[in-house]
DNA sequence: TAATATTATTGAAACGTTTCATTTAAGGCA
DNA sequence: TGCCTTAAATGAAACGTTTCAATAATATTA
């Protein structure tokens, strides 16, 4: 194999200037520089990772530890294509700097907290980002008292001593309900991911918010808590329907339960976008082909996964600090909305 | 930090025996062997992967370099749940073996050529799984010219000179025609995949085989390319039910184009499973929920993840066998494919 | 020109493991 | 008991970088 011995001798430099080239390129003369990129063109030299690891204490990689759940399909965070968008987005703003993913997901045998603290333990990566933040979340809990640098997607709850990227889901929801309420529905049901989750909060002060605006009084029934699985929209919204007061409208947690619920309406032979709307979240791609094509609250899950990329590349190198980023959703209106006929 | 020095002044012996523990433990008496793993256990040691890696030239992890791509959603290998399915069952194999996922996707500004050759000049991964494989596939030749280890979800055409993981698509395809027929169509039409995949081949082989076996005669425009997204899958049906005489049921590339397909028969109000039967492949979670819901031809995606995992931790052990693992389909019949009124 | 300041380069000591030739200890046998 | 075999444990030399004090070369100033 090509080393940085290799290189040097090629080029009539010492080790060290070599790998000055590499990690403070302004400290080397011009002439030497073009004297040891030709040697590392000709050589085809890759600098070993674990060499410089071993030195440096530093990886340029990134962890992330999805939840896929393998028993059934209702896993929490990666469930749908809304993960696969996100990693596209943390892949670029990673592939920018050179730095590489790492992903090892929980399995039935290797519990999540173990693989934190062996990624970590065994310097395997300078950074995590994590995701499906719960109000009082574990993994925060632990990364914070081994002092590793992470970013989340999503709140966390209790304070701002970490970087973190989210949507403002209140005002998402809000717009929604606007959009509702503009339709002519006033008996809107809002199914709400579970509680645990720290976004739910923010919704349901977005739902209760726009509900008292618009002077609506929610039924008791009209506020549900659901999972992000198609099964569980469709078995929420069966209940909505066989309600003695039935809403006209559901706001759901994703478009994947979104798509359950359109189901439940079908299946009782209603029609979505007529006799009852339903508003999903996510924008997912399928989102726009489900038929009818679904009303969702679009959250830009590419640049979010580039802003976790990039906080994460940063934090990687060493700087502290802290940034909120704050991305807002915007309404897609499609035709799982539609004006209630008196 | 903790290190090996530690455990061993903590246990009482030297550093090579806390290392033979760890790599060799069956050359260590049961008693030393008991206090180095009490030492490991007090002082919360995990090795150091960088140290390992250097000395050892191993570094315990899998590389995978999908293509995920960005600008449209039309993405080639990972563009839907089929991709996460495969990923846990990757993820399931690693994290028995201790291993874990590197995964970097080509960006518009980094060339997935760039990425295998930086992975593997940078000693970042121990063997790669493929996947999308091309009939020719530059990928394969470039591993094979650096003499890289890697195993393929898919074959690659010219020869067996590696492992692969694969399904039986022709016999998966003609099982669909069976029930197809049985149900009293004849005329089929088979959307299949770009002819750049080495799948391609399999599935038109079957596609001829049961037209032969079934005495069908298909018109010339009955068999078109397609991609696997949905509006692929919607544009191409759109033609065949144009023809002067359209099909009775559609054999498409994948679930996500098999709902495109459905939507283009919907909104030519015609009753898809009634009019029109269509068949998908991969069955991922979401076509159980499709309306209607998808008839397709199941590839069990976590257990042929999981197998190309094995194969890769073997490989990147050092093991030099071949393996030429083929996993059959099974039809899954639900309501997308109904029999034909005369 | 000599002295000084600035800029480039060097070389050797780490980093935390693995590896393997050696040494030590423990049994087995006559 | 002494000799031989086998099993365990040792210790030091790598692995390929980074880092930094020290040196060399060059530029600047009076």
């Amino acid at each position: 194999m090509t080393t940085m011995r290799d290189i040097a001798r090629h080029a009539g430099v010492s080790v060290g200037t070599v790998s000055n080239f590499f990690n403070s390129p302004e400290t080397v003369s011009e002439k030497t520089r073009k004297q040891v990129s030709d040697a590392i063109e000709t050589l085809d030299f890759h600098p070993h990772a674990a060499a410089r690891s071993l030195k440096s204490n530093r990886t340029r990689r990134i962890g992330i530890v999805p939840v896929i759940s393998v028993e059934s399909n209702r896993s929490l965070h990666a469930e749908d294509s809304a993960f696969l968008e996100f990693l596209s987005g943390i892949n670029t703003a990673l592939a920018e700097e050179g730095f590489d993913l790492l992903l090892s997901a929980a399995t039935s045998k290797v519990k999540e907290t173990e693989i934190y603290q062996r990624l970590i333990g065994e310097h395997q990566v300078d950074a995590m980002i994590l995701l499906g933040m719960q109000k009082h979340d574990k993994r925060v809990k632990l990364l914070d008292s081994l002092n590793f640098p992470f970013v989340t997607f999503g709140q966390c709850g209790n304070d701002e001593k970490y970087s973190s990227v989210d949507i403002d889901g209140s005002s998402g929801i809000i717009e929604a309900m606007d959009h509702l309420v503009a339709l002519g529905h006033q008996r809107i049901a809002f199914i709400h991911p579970p509680k645990t989750y720290s976004m739910t909060e923010q919704r349901l002060n977005g739902f209760w918010e726009a509900a008292k605006q618009h002077g609506l009084n929610p039924e008791p029934g009209y506020v549900m808590e659901g999972a992000f699985s198609i099964e569980s929209g469709q078995a929420i919204t069966e209940k909505l329907l066989a309600l003695p007061n039935p809403p006209t409208a559901i706001l759901t947690p994703n478009d994947i339960s979104a798509f359950g619920a359109l189901n439940a309406i079908k299946m009782k032979k209603l029609n979505p976008g007529k006799d009852i709307s339903v508003i999903g979240f996510d924008n997912i791609p399928s989102s726009a082909f489900w038929q009818p094509s679904l009303t969702t609250i679009s959250q830009p899950l590419r640049e979010i996964g580039n802003e976790c990329g990039i906080l994460a590349v940063e934090k990687a190198k060493g700087k502290n600090n802290l940034k909120s980023i704050v991305f807002s959703t915007h309404l897609v209106i499609r035709d799982s909305t539609g004006r209630l006929d008196p």
